[in-house]
DNA sequence: CTGAAAGCGCTTACAG
DNA sequence: CTGAAAGCGCTTACAG
């Protein structure tokens, strides 16, 4: 099938490219009815544009990429179609990278979507990052850029994040105020900032309310996972048989714990009360039903790209940028395990 | 910061861009001496070569599109997961459009894609596609395209499947075998292939095995999720007293039915026992752990690009390639609801 | 209101 | 072995 191109609308209807270009695009320079005409024209014909060089004209690719994590994640799963919808909305493209918690994938990625030349890159980083000079690199070649959830607070760019420290702080909270005088916290790894903050708002509200930090009730779930969850419950078990409360970073480390507890006939919450983080639909439907920490990613998501965007919209037009930082709120949801 | 282009290499080196250009991509007919000179300076300016101007050129995008009908999903976020990886490895992007299960958001997700030139589309269907002209278009303009689980059969191209009917034959078998006389279905809508080969297979196995086939026992849910899953169970216990088994479309549904389940004091699987499809990782971690078939996403993933990129392999040489369909092996796993 | 021309940055057939 | 030239399909400043 041969590509129907300006070329040949123009030669059909006996006038210029130049013409045919404008009118397409409804420049004021051009007569009604040519105008008429051409798009007339060019519906007949069924012309699309060859984006290929119209991308190479404009040096805009209509296209963003994203870095994350994992995909197969509900909360990264919310945030990609959070920004999906939107890009959608404004007629851009997602790209979607994933690291697989590498450093070195994350910073391969990078390189990728540039020499790709998306007009802007969305990024939550990766477990292991434990630099940002491919970020710098993205800052200099002033391509926008937003960190979310997983960001660093090194990197002077826009940001869409949760109080994680607050909110392990309610969550831990929401244990002691329900009795527990024991708790355990499941954290993440070492490097990630929200990994950090949930751990400091656990130990922040321990001491807030007279309960003495043990650091040996803190175990680390690598991946945060539901297998994290099982060993770290088992461990827990081993160790301490005084623990009557744990404060888990997500909720499939969780989720993990509790059929732990269910398959040993330790009763969830009666001598045992455990609190999630993220609000996973499966929270709801585990028995018993899991009281957690509402993490907005569909939100995020939508946020994340609309700051992109006006990021990009100011590229464009060679206007400053100032990056800005927004916090989402989250939401303490009771359920029965706690 | 200004671009590095071949001309700035080439004023550099005081020798022609053509050169430049031939040396870089190692043409036989460019001296050592030069090609080593030119690499040289391009590595030093940091050259990348301007994708937009090589697509309009080489008629190609690197770019591959893939279209299901929703990130969110265990399933398919593991889909998606082995054809990234598949395509990172072979230099392709991936970019990813969501058609929420609408037919026309999925057309204009088609007709997105073929604006942007991508070199090949890969799709599952929308549960309300109800035509595939827009399928049809694809190939008229000689895109690459494979299908991938939920298919058409009317489509003439490559798919990637499994045996939906006979797993869910297998499924509801090992139902009867473990001595289930009155099961119940819970299917998805009634356009979608898998939903029809799924209750297909369970109709045959109640059939070959002397039970009476009984449309009253048969529940649709619309959306094959938690959801759907909670209200047929609530249905079907206000409609029969007497099913001793069913055989969920998804575990999803299946999960939302244990809930019920769970909540009312009904014991699974001593009053009655079900059986999901996917094999969720979830699945096995909810109480009574869920008798499921193992769907693999993951390679299904691999293969569909895999396929794709011998299609775009032949067409990018002006071969002729014949569409393939793949079956996948699927399995069935026995846990603790039946 | 219309159009000739330059140019985006690359690739490649062709001449020398 | 090197390079001038054409061309991919579009956009837009400029002239008329």
């Amino acid at each position: 099938m041969k590509e129907v191109t300006l070329k040949q609308i123009a030669e059909n209807l006996g006038i210029s490219i130049t013409t045919v270009s404008k009118a397409l695009k409804d420049y004021p320079d051009v007569s009604k009815k040519t105008k008429t005409l051409v798009k007339q024209e060019a519906k007949k014909l069924r012309y699309k544009p060859n984006v290929f060089a119209v991308n190479l004209r404009t040096r805009e690719s209509k296209t963003v990429g994203l870095i994350i994590p994992e995909v197969v994640h509900h909360f990264f799963s919310s945030v990609i179609n959070g920004i999906i919808e939107q890009a959608e909305k404004k007629g851009y493209l997602v790209i979607i990278l994933q690291s697989n918690e590498s450093y070195k994938l994350e910073k391969k990625q990078v390189d990728l979507l540039i020499s790709k030349r998306v007009d802007g890159i969305m990024i939550s980083l990766a477990n292991k990052t434990v630099d940002i000079s491919h970020l710098k690199r993205v800052k200099e070649l002033e391509v926008p850029l937003v960190m979310f959830d997983k960001i660093s607070k090194l990197m002077d760019c826009s940001k869409i994040i949760i109080n994680d420290r607050e909110a392990a702080y309610t969550a831990t909270k929401h244990l002691i105020d329900s009795g527990c005088k024991r708790i355990a916290h499941f954290r993440g790894a070492l490097l990630p900032q929200n990994s950090i903050d949930r751990f400091l708002g656990y130990k922040k509200a321990l001491e807030d309310h007279g309960i003495t930090y043990d650091s040996s009730l803190v175990y680390i779930c690598e991946n945060v996972d539901y297998e994290d969850g099982i060993n770290a419950a088992k461990k827990l078990l081993e160790d301490h048989d005084d623990v009557d409360g744990i404060f888990a970073i997500t909720d499939l480390a969780a989720i993990g714990a509790i059929s732990v507890f269910n398959e040993r006939g330790i009763r969830v919450p009666d001598d045992i009360s455990i609190m999630g983080f993220s609000n996973w639909f499966v929270s709801s439907a585990i028995t018993p039903s899991l009281s957690t920490v509402d993490q907005p990613g569909y939100e995020m998501g939508v946020k994340t790209f609309k700051l992109l965007y006006k990021e990009m919209k100011a590229r464009r037009k060679n206007k400053e940028f100032e990056p800005k930082t927004v916090e989402l709120e989250t939401r303490l949801i009771k359920r029965n395990s706690t």
